[in-house]
DNA sequence: CAACTGTGTGTAATCGATTACATATCATTT
DNA sequence: AAATGATATGTAATCGATTACACACAGTTG
């Protein structure tokens, strides 16, 4: 490997020069400056960014940690993200919980010791040693999709989303409308998702049932397997309608009702979240809400590097959706 | 920040022994170890990585260069080679081309001034610069999707699986076979995948028709327009059967069809390569090709850790595939 | 008992950059 | 002519770790 001062004695000046013109600061005679340039293009001399690094404590680098890495969500997050900060030549270090909720404090400090300058966190769940890790980084943090008390926020709306699909569904006419969720460890689509679905109906004075509740693992056979029990307790008396509160659950769910040969949507209207490419393929097409997590990439990376250049408060923002509608209903 | 000499100064020792305790090498007592180990859970002290890797050019993190981090294979790969690397402490710094040649180059010099230990590249297309970067480089290096000379390669055995696929739609009794391909740039998918749907026909003479063959640019939407113009070119005497080099512009070619009411597969039979989620649960059900990207990704994460161990001369490894029939045959 | 081996610890160089500070020249201003 | 400021370059400390080498002491061996 050739170093700075490799070229230094090549071209007959001190590093500092040479680093002075890397770095186009501070004062070089063209003659020197073109000599240096071109002996860094002959030798291909590569800076070592390692040493930079550890001399700025800047790598210019973003930590990325996600939940689960071949998801369609975390896919469209991270290129919003990448496209973003790539922008701004930083590069992104991604990291994987596999949703285990040590890894991700593991990973912090992980991070933090590889000196990123910032980390985004794709968080599915909040506990306080997570809140104190973050705050023991002390480095610029967004977190996208749970609002982490303390740390600048991108939540998506999904009480409201939730109220909207429901309300849809009732304004359709239906009134036993069934419910696929997740457990309440994270909160944003256990809880918020469910609450939305509950406050929908009772404010339309339309009953509950708990035999038309079901919890599923986010995948597809989550949702078939949990369809399944929803049928099989009420045969004779089915639901008209059932919403999912992802849609690859719902997409687990069409397929049971396939299989039987219940009819979508004219015996079971059926509604997701998450506007992925499969629901718009699907048939019939699935109507689902859109999220825009490009968007929410984007937006985190850009407060990210907002943070970076000065310090912030902690701030909250909601993304916004939209209820696409389709023949699934 | 806490450094090592911190840790040092406050266990009374130098911070060669604290060095020794962290890295578990050399002898140190059981009295001093407990004691460092104290001082460094108390003060929550973090080794600086950069500071590491400068010193022993070693930084425990692999570059992957995507062609786009949005797709399905792009995530699967990426999975796979996680769920190897991240077994063995080292983390991803992720790039994304966006197809473009020349960040191919940029991001191999910008990942080697990051003093990554080896590179995983998704190629899409090869040319002489790219092969000296990487030959400039010497790093580990490893090759996916491409036969890259002179360095590692895994490669989809394209040629073979276009052939299967080819000879399954003839054995079906189709004779008048469309195709939907992509430019030549991509050798592996424009190149390979084409010829093996030619081989398969001459060796079955049939026949071959200019107006039954069109490009598409990996889109949906190019799979949509490609199937049109195929359509509109041969009104009243239609291909019976259109061979899709990828899931996703075969799922646009079914949009299409279906758009016109031309009924798959006893119209037309479509089959695409890829075994996307989207295969499965479109209806019809895609007949496809599984290329394992998930494994390759695993794959290459392997044969790239045990390069860093000992150097390898270059090797070529072809991936399997699996084809699965569905229902739009 | 001299020589050796195994333990335990410290000194100081080193990795490859950045940067505060010093120095030197030259043109311009007063 | 002295002072000032802009330009150009170099010296050396520094970032936070690792590691070759040296040294001291203990126990073991022949």
């Amino acid at each position: 490997m050739t170093t700075i001062n490799d070229i230094a004695k090549l071209a007959n000046v001190s590093r500092t020069t040479v680093s002075r013109v890397l770095n186009n600061n501070g004062y070089v005679s063209d003659e020197v400056r073109k000599r240096i340039m071109k002996i860094v293009e002959e030798t291909g001399y590569i800076p070592s960014l390692s040493a930079k690094s550890l001399r700025t404590k800047k790598s210019g680098v973003i930590g990325v940690i996600l939940p689960k890495i071949s998801t369609e969500t975390a896919s469209r997050v991270v290129s919003g993200i990448n496209e973003v900060v790539a922008g701004e030549n930083f590069q992104i270090l991604l990291t994987d919980t596999e949703l285990n909720k040590e890894k991700e404090i593991e990973y912090i400090r992980l991070l933090q010791s590889r000196h990123v300058d910032g980390i985004i966190l794709l968080a599915t769940n909040i506990n306080d040693r997570l809140i104190s890790t973050i705050e023991g980084a002390a480095l610029p943090f967004i977190s996208l999709g749970q609002d982490l008390p303390g740390v600048t926020s991108i939540v998506y709306d999904d009480y409201h989303a939730s109220v909207d699909m429901t309300n849809m569904l009732i304004s359709q006419g239906h009134e036993k409308i069934a419910f696929i969720g997740v457990g309440e460890e994270d909160p944003s689509v256990g809880i918020e998702r469910k609450k939305g679905y509950f406050d929908s109906l009772e404010k339309h004075q339309l009953p509950t049932n708990d035999s038309w509740i079901q919890l599923g693992d986010f995948s597809i056979e989550s949702g078939y397997e949990s369809m399944k029990k929803i049928v099989k307790r009420n045969e004779g008396n089915l639901p008209t309608a059932v919403f999912v509160v992802t849609d690859r659950m719902a997409i687990g769910a069409m397929e049971y009702l396939r299989e039987q040969g219940i009819r979508i949507p004219q015996d079971m209207a059926v509604a997701g979240i998450g506007a992925s490419t499969l629901s718009q393929y699907v048939t019939p097409a699935l109507t689902t809400i859109d999220y825009f997590n490009k968007e929410a990439g984007k937006k985190a990376a850009e407060l990210l590097l907002q943070q970076l250049k000065q310090k912030k408060e902690k701030e909250k923002f909601i993304q916004t959706y939209r209820l696409i509608k389709r023949d699934s209903v």
